[in-house]
DNA sequence: AATAACCTACCTATCGATAGGTAATTTATA
DNA sequence: TATAAATTACCTATCGATAGGTAGGTTATT
């Protein structure tokens, strides 16, 4: 792993933990083992780094995601594979979504870092709408946001509440 | 408005647009016409004016919802009283739940904050829960958390987005 | 006189960022 | 092929700004 990439992923850990505040040019590379004038050399200025930082994760969430209509030629049901990725997230990372944070705080952030935010929730959006009409909702836009907003307002809480049954509860269908 | 009232509800508006270190000292006493070092007169350490803020939040939060039976009582839908609540501060304050910004870096919180927001939600999840069981639900804790998690997700994607249709089409009924 | 509500004046720690330099590698030119 | 130029990936040292917090003095109220 290549010391960009090293930071880029204690950054990662930092955001999803406490927001876009809550790491330093210092704190990362102390952790790889460089000075923190050096993080300047992969990136000019901090919001660069976390431009950077939501455009690569939006780019791995999507790619895991796959797409809504292989899975459908599977047999598997789209909504339940999206529903997945954001459990893993939190049972595993035992993280909030990065954009799901730096969405709540979008109102303080740099510009560049902002649009990258966007980007994330109109792809989630783009991709949920696809799945949801693949399944045959009538209203797959009015399905993609609920199933999005749902996700990531669980994950906040069961976080919040350090209980993960919230996460299960909220997603567990009626 | 006591300097202490009014020192709280400048902090309201720097932590709901960008988190818990969206706010210092300093800037609160500029705000109000103090220095900074008064501040602590009112509020020991930031800590101590971050939990007190989110305690304050919280019973406001309560006490403008009312209670579920009387909205029964009246003929009115107690989730759509909660949602409206939701919707007003989306729209009129134009700015994110304080404690759905705060859940969402909670690990990072200090402890005291953090017990806060905890506070909210769980009172949050007792008032719908509360409402939901006088609709008649069959899974009325089940109903609560997708009530409130549905609410917070649907307020972040929109003020993310900056458009709050989003919110509208996350709180209509399929 | 006592207490509340400030103040000035400072502290240490940390922030993002910049200037200027170095050693090693790669690329371009004669 | 030898050499010159440029690039990569760091470094040390320092900047001005800001962070939260403290000690001790002053002013206003009761």
């Amino acid at each position: 792993m290549s010391k960009k990439e090293a930071l880029l992923k204690a950054a990662e850990n930092k955001v999803r933990l406490g927001g876009y505040s809550n790491f330093s040019f210092r704190e990362l590379a102390s952790e790889i083992g460089i000075k923190s004038a050096s993080v300047h050399y992969h990136f000019p200025t901090k919001a660069d780094l976390g431009a950077e930082l939501a455009h690569q994760y939006t780019n791995a969430f999507l790619n895991a995601l796959g797409s809504p209509s292989e899975h459908k030629a599977n047999g598997k049901n789209p909504i339940e594979v999206y529903t997945q990725l954001f459990r893993s997230a939190l049972l595993f990372d035992k993280k909030m979504c990065l954009c799901g944070l730096l969405g709540a705080e979008s109102d303080s952030l740099p510009e560049k870092v902002r649009f990258e935010v966007k980007r994330f929730f109109n792809q989630n959006l783009e991709w949920l709408t696809e799945a949801h009409l693949a399944n045959g909702e009538q209203q797959p836009k009015h399905a993609a946001i609920q199933t999005v907003s749902l996700l990531e307002g669980a994950m906040m809480i069961s976080k919040t509440l350090d209980d993960n049954s919230y996460f299960e509860l909220a997603t567990q269908p009626a």
